[in-house]
DNA sequence: TCATTAAAGTTAT
DNA sequence: ATAACTTTAATGA
């Protein structure tokens, strides 16, 4: 997790439970507190004029949402909407500024986490203004996988719908699910009753 | 080649 | 039951 859970409570956190499909904050808010999950998965996404949702990423135990918004003076960009039921930790603004002043260590951590999406984002950035479908596919399995231990071919069970794939690679769902049997084929991945194995 | 539209089957709530 | 997701096929940029 990005910062102790202790820690958080000392400076006083609170726990707020939220259900699947909440919205935790909306692109437009201001940022006034640090949210760190506990259990759940949160999407960090975007709507087109077109009303076709990107889905800048998503976010599960132990990471915090829209946390380097607290270090500007800016609006979300983005909105942060629960996908299963969530508990996640709120912290203040002001409190949180106290807690990194407080435990450098944290700070570092922090730095951590934010260097590791920024690296995300390059990575993603780049390669999602390539023209191939397979291999916006592939960065995304890869980066996936990065988070498990198993390096093993076929042993990762991809934990997205073909729909989320779509939303965060940019291309629409068929293809998605076109490119992947492409890549069964080609022997890249593993379908078994629908689940991706990479 | 990929997006879009439509239609139908499947899974999850 | 109903909505959400998956799949196939046809068409157009």
């Amino acid at each position: 997790m990005v910062i102790s859970e202790k820690i958080l409570y000392s400076m006083g956190a609170d726990v707020k439970q939220y259900d699947p499909t909440e919205i935790i904050f909306s692109e437009g808010d201001s940022p006034s507190f640090y949210y760190q999950i506990i259990t759940g998965e949160v999407k960090l996404n975007n709507y087109n004029e077109d009303g076709k949702e990107t889905i800048q990423n998503l976010l599960t135990d132990g990471e915090s949402i829209g946390e380097s918004l607290l270090f500007m003076d800016k609006p979300y960009p983005i909105n942060a909407v629960t996908t299963t039921s969530c508990n996640i930790l709120k912290l203040p603004k002001n409190l949180f500024m106290d807690l990194l002043k407080q435990y450098p260590d944290t700070c570092f951590d922090m730095n951590t986490h934010l260097s590791q999406n920024l690296y995300y984002k390059q990575l993603m950035a780049q390669t999602m203004s390539s023209q191939n479908p397979a291999v916006k596919l592939k960065t995304l399995m890869d980066y996936l996988k990065s988070f498990h231990n198993e390096d093993k071919p076929f042993s990762f069970k991809i934990p997205l719908t073909r729909q989320q794939m779509a939303s965060l690679t940019g291309l629409c769902v068929e293809t998605v699910i076109r490119s992947l049997k492409k890549m069964e084929r080609d022997n890249m991945v593993q379908i078994e009753n629908r689940k991706i194995l990479y």
